[in-house]
Formats: C-alpha cells, sequence, structure tokens
DNA sequence: TCTTGATTACTCGTTTACGAGTATACGCAT
DNA sequence: ATGCGTATACTCGTAAACGAGTAATCAAGA
C-alpha cells in the first residue's frame, strides 16, 4: 500500500504547486489559487489554508524564506518550496494520476436512500438536477470553450475531465427520470405500493433482511 | 441558502437509512451497512460512527431506546429513528437529489498539476490507470449484472450510476492518452521543451502571470 | 473630510474525523 | 481442558478541518 502522504489534503498538493512557480505567503497563495479558478472546484478554507503550511513546513516540504512587516499590517511570512517538497509533489501526482480511487459522491448516497421517498417525488426532484445539471453544464462548457481560444489545453484537461464526468451524469438522470416518468422503471409498481402504505412486498421482504447489494471481490 | 445539516457527515444519512428499518446498536449498524456494500464506497470509520450516532442523539435524530448488557460485554445502547430524524432524513435526500454541487476528485486535482510531470511519463502513468480502471470497471459490471438478477432495480441505481461515470472517466482517459501518445495533443512539443530544460515558452510566460483558467460567473 | 465598503492578512477556538488500542466472548481444534 | 483465532463492541487521544472573528489599509464617494 502506498505509503501515506505527511499532508494528505488536496489543499496541500494546489499550494506545492502553487510554491513551484514562485515563494509567496500564504494569503497570495489564496489570491493564486483564486485566479487559477481552483477555487471553483475547491473553495478555499481560511483555517485550512495555514494550518496546510503550517504542516508542510513541518514536514520540510516548504520552508520560510522571509518575513516582510509592510506598515502597520500583520507580518506576512513568505514560504518557498523544498527541494523535499519537489519530490514529495511529483511523487504525489505520480500517484494520484495513475491510482484510481473509488470515491464516495453525495449523489450516490442520496440514489442509495432514493427510497425513503415516493417515486413521482423522486422523478420531480430529478427533474430539478437535470435543469441544473444543463444549465451548468453548458455555461462551463462555453467558459471553457471561451478560456481555449487563449490558454494551451496542458491547463484545461482537469476542466475537460469533469465536464466529461458532469455529460455522464446528465445522461445517467435523464435516462433515469425517462424510465420513472414513463413507468418503464422495472418494480416502480412495487415502489409505489410501499411508499403509499408502507407495505414492502413480500419476495422484497426476505431480501431486506439479508445482504443485497453488489459486493465486489 | 440550504440552512447546514446539524450532522452533515454522509454516514449520518447512512446511519438514519438503517435506522429507518429497524432500531440497532452501532456496532450492527456497521454490519449492516457493510452487509450492503456501502462499506465499498464508504470505508466504515469507526471513531466517526460513534461520533456521528452520538451527535445525531444530541439533535434528538435518534434516541436511545434501551441498553441491553450480555455476559460480561461492554454494554449495547440500541438506538431508533425519532419523528425528527425521519423528517431529516427525507429533507436531506431531497436536497441531495435535486440540488447537483461541484465535488473535487483526486484525479481533477491530479490533471491540474499534470504539467508537473514530463508528456512521456504522464502518458505512462495514465496507461497504467487506465488499465486499472477497465479491469474494475469489468468487475463492477459483472457483480451488478450478477445482482440484478435478485435485487431490484430501486436499491442498484447507485451503482449503476457509479459505472456511468467510471465508463465516462475510462472514455476521457483513454481519449487523453491517445492524443498524447500520438503526438496530436496540441501543445505538446512546449510541454516537453518546459519539461526537459524548465523553459516556458514566451507566449505562455505572460499567460503564467495572469488568470488562465475558466472562470465560471 | 469623513465614512463606507472592499481587500488584505491572518488568529483562535470549536467541531469533526479518525485509527489504534482494549477487552470480552465464542467456537473449535488439539 | 486449554489454547488460539476471530468476531463483537466499543473508547480515547490526537490530528485535521473549519468558520467566525479581528484588525489594519486603501479607494472612492458623499
Amino acid at each position: 500500500m502506498a505509503k501515506r502522504r505527511k499532508v494528505g489534503n488536496l489543499m496541500a498538493l494546489a499550494v506545492l504547486s502553487a510554491l513551484v512557480q514562485r515563494p509567496m505567503h500564504p494569503y497570495q497563495m489564496a489570491s493564486v489559487l483564486r485566479e487559477h479558478g481552483k477555487d471553483q472546484n475547491m473553495k478555499i478554507k481560511w483555517g485550512s489554508l495555514y494550518t496546510v503550511v503550517q504542516n508542510l513546513e513541518k514536514h520540510g516540504l516548504v520552508e520560510a524564506t522571509e518575513s516582510v512587516r509592510q506598515g502597520g499590517r500583520p507580518e506576512r511570512t513568505v514560504y518557498g518550496i523544498t527541494e523535499a517538497g519537489r519530490a514529495e509533489l511529483t511523487d504525489w501526482v505520480r500517484e494520484l494520476l495513475s491510482t484510481p480511487e473509488q470515491e464516495q459522491s453525495r449523489f450516490t448516497a442520496a440514489l442509495s436512500v432514493m427510497a425513503v421517498l415516493s417515486p413521482a417525488e423522486a422523478a420531480d426532484l430529478l427533474a430539478r438536477r437535470l435543469t441544473a445539471l444543463e444549465d451548468k453544464l453548458a455555461a462551463r462548457r462555453a467558459a471553457l470553450a471561451e478560456a481555449a481560444r487563449e490558454v494551451p489545453r496542458l491547463f484545461l484537461v482537469e476542466e475537460e475531465y469533469e465536464l466529461a464526468v458532469a455529460d455522464a451524469e446528465v445522461g445517467f438522470v435523464r435516462g433515469l427520470l425517462g424510465e420513472l416518468t414513463s413507468g418503464t422503471f422495472p418494480g416502480l409498481a412495487d415502489w409505489q405500493v410501499f411508499s403509499e402504505t408502507g407495505v414492502v412486498p413480500p419476495e422484497l421482504a426476505e431480501l431486506m433482511e439479508r445482504g443485497l447489494h453488489p459486493q465486489q471481490p
């Protein structure tokens, strides 16, 4: 198993990659990340940022290079990346790129407990999601196309990836919604009965007591 | 903006949904979740489980119904869901289903710093990922097909969703890898030069100083 | 000129998350 | 009968994540 990172937070990765360009103080890192659109995927949490930088320093991946006081403002400590930091960065990227990891999404969680709602309500909610998803996707596509006129592909791949995934989600939701509204979703009648009366159809009852989900080996 | 959940951890959602069936003590929840394959997407962290149950109790979403001591074993406290708990569960599912939220994946993070590696190495790592991804996907598909013979669709949609997304990822990685190995990836030469010499091509240099990522409105 | 609002630049205290550790019971093979 | 591995059922301490709060600076409008 891959050795655990001394600093595991993905914000640490962003910090490291920002410091590769030039030394900075934490607030500056935040602005740079924000400028580069990193805050879209990863809201900047102030508490975490400073904790992360501290931890990176503790492990020798970054080091304070100077400490400037400007006027009466609080002192700004400028950090630079160390050799160990560079090594950690590349090693980490290597691992992240090569090794897929099962991540858990909120929508997956929602789907797995969807049965607590009625089919009609679920369909209604999925329809809302679909609309929101489509709007967002269109906007992001437009923004990407716009950016692509100035910025090389290399710096846009992550957005391309997210759009590909978002597209798949749209497709999935559309399909599911279609089955629900057209009534072709298998087991819809049972689900309907259950949501109205709380009665679990007999052939289901036995299943509920045992493992009923796919197990991976 | 949606009011923040009193207990925001997704494990709380799982706990709540387990308790809808019948009251249980925490360890039992863990076994039930494990049986239902929830541990595949969401490793059960013992510390969190007990914290989450405590928090749920503090907010009146679950309540201790009995406390059994069996032999000399530590006391097991059995928890049941309350009316407030049921309300919270359905409300939460409604929100999760209807409102898409930008989540941040490790692979996205990796792609956004891919430039620190050489194109050749990136391609190599992506090839590894692709293989792993394909194997996993095939195994999951098989497991799903197997489960589908016994279990109704309703309890498998979340796995279907994950597979749809995984499929999109495979497609994306395959495409990107293709462009990289065939040399058709735009800007590949510049990237190559940069990775060998550290020299940023002049037309890029100016971009690096300013915002160069797509901004969403 | 005075005030208001935005920006800069953090600090601190409170949750939350987690994993390693603990301790008992049970089945079964020797 | 005794040892040993496995399942049960947590507890606790540490580490990480966060968000609200603070306080100074600066630009621009009233």
